[in-house]
DNA sequence: GGAATAACCTGGATGC
DNA sequence: TGCATCCAGGTTATTC
């Protein structure tokens, strides 16, 4: 499942290869790929057609492309924003390369340097979706993700916060609204409002870390307790930064198709049953509203306060 | 206003 | 073998 790290590596995958590209044609093959644009997948299409793409950002889960604008050095206007959802892809591939499996969106981009080539979204599960959005200024004056100098997000991301591994990152905000949730910290670390770019996975692996049970209230953390789970969120997302995310299974790979290993560095996150890294207690897991949390029931200790 | 929950969706795994 | 059911989970609208 694309989370900050497996989005970031798509991302990076992305930017050399659309970075003053022409886009020259788009082909829509099912229009659930576009549950976040306003309009139509004519309309996408027409739109989109002719435009160069500028660069690669991101924010959290979130990524998109910046459009030039007809007017000589101008700042881009507007940008296709791309969210992968659970299972979506941004491949790059031959321009007359055979449909994927799940194909739902291809775009032809002409690159000076690399000539054409095809970029596709293919999505199994259909969560996740393309769009054109017009770009707003942040509200910090800071850029908008990484991959980008101008201070400006997609307007459908702009309500989210900045991840955890972005220079920006407002650390005294952070803390805050953990102070004034009175939530389980699973669930708040979910909350992208909060941070962003932190998914079952990754929440699961830092609260393994910094040895905090899911179901803690998150108001009742300490500064120390949560400057700890700040400090091991970063780690965590780094390190599956550098093994190129986390793949189970063909849902996530890379502009190329290939996946990540992180999985085996995995603590927590689906090793139900099996010992505890740190203790050699069995991993538990427990039903998280439509989800689930794993967790060390020995180095992870429920606290009597413990929200439900 | 904040918190919790349901719904969206597909395909692999499991059970009968 | 074939069918039914469960499960995975990011985001958002709805409900409480």
């Amino acid at each position: 499942m694309p989370e900050l790290p497996e989005v970031e590596v798509v991302r990076a995958g992305l930017e050399p290869a659309v970075t003053g590209a022409l886009v020259v044609g788009v082909d829509v093959h099912d229009a659930r790929a576009l549950t976040r644009h306003p309009g139509s997948s004519a309309e996408f299409e027409a739109s989109l057609t002719g435009r160069r793409i500028v660069g690669a950002a991101r924010r959290g889960k979130f990524l998109w492309l910046p459009l030039a604008t007809s007017t000589p050095h101008g700042d881009p206007a507007d940008a296709v924003v791309a969210h992968l959802g659970m299972s979506g892809q941004l491949l790059l591939r031959a321009p007359a390369a055979a449909p994927e499996r799940h194909e739902r969106v291809r775009m032809i981009v002409d690159h000076p340097v690399h000539g054409e080539l095809g970029v596709v979204f293919s999505d199994q599960r259909t969560f996740g979706s393309l769009a054109l959005d017009p770009l707003v200024p942040t509200v910090d004056a800071a850029p908008g993700g990484w991959g980008t100098p101008a201070p400006s997000v997609p307007a459908q991301v702009a309500h989210i916060a900045r991840d955890p591994l972005d220079e920006a990152f407002d650390e005294r905000r952070f803390r805050t609204r953990l102070g004034r949730k009175d939530s389980a910290i699973k669930r708040v670390l979910l909350d992208q409002t909060v941070a962003s770019g932190i998914g079952n996975i990754y929440a699961d692996e830092a609260l393994w870390a910094a040895r905090i049970h899911p179901e803690t209230s998150a108001r009742l953390l300490s500064t120390r307790a949560a400057n700890r789970l700040l400090a091991e969120l970063r780690g965590v997302l780094l390190k599956a930064l550098a093994e190129g995310g986390t793949s189970f299974d063909a849902l996530y790979v890379n502009v190329n198709g290939e996946s990540g290993y992180f999985s085996r560095y995995l603590h927590s996150y689906g090793r139900t049953g099996e010992p505890c890294d740190r203790c050699g207690t069995p991993i538990k897991r427990i039903a998280f509203g439509n989800r689930s949390s794993h967790f060390c029931p020995r180095c992870q200790r429920k606290p009597s306060h413990a929200s439900t």
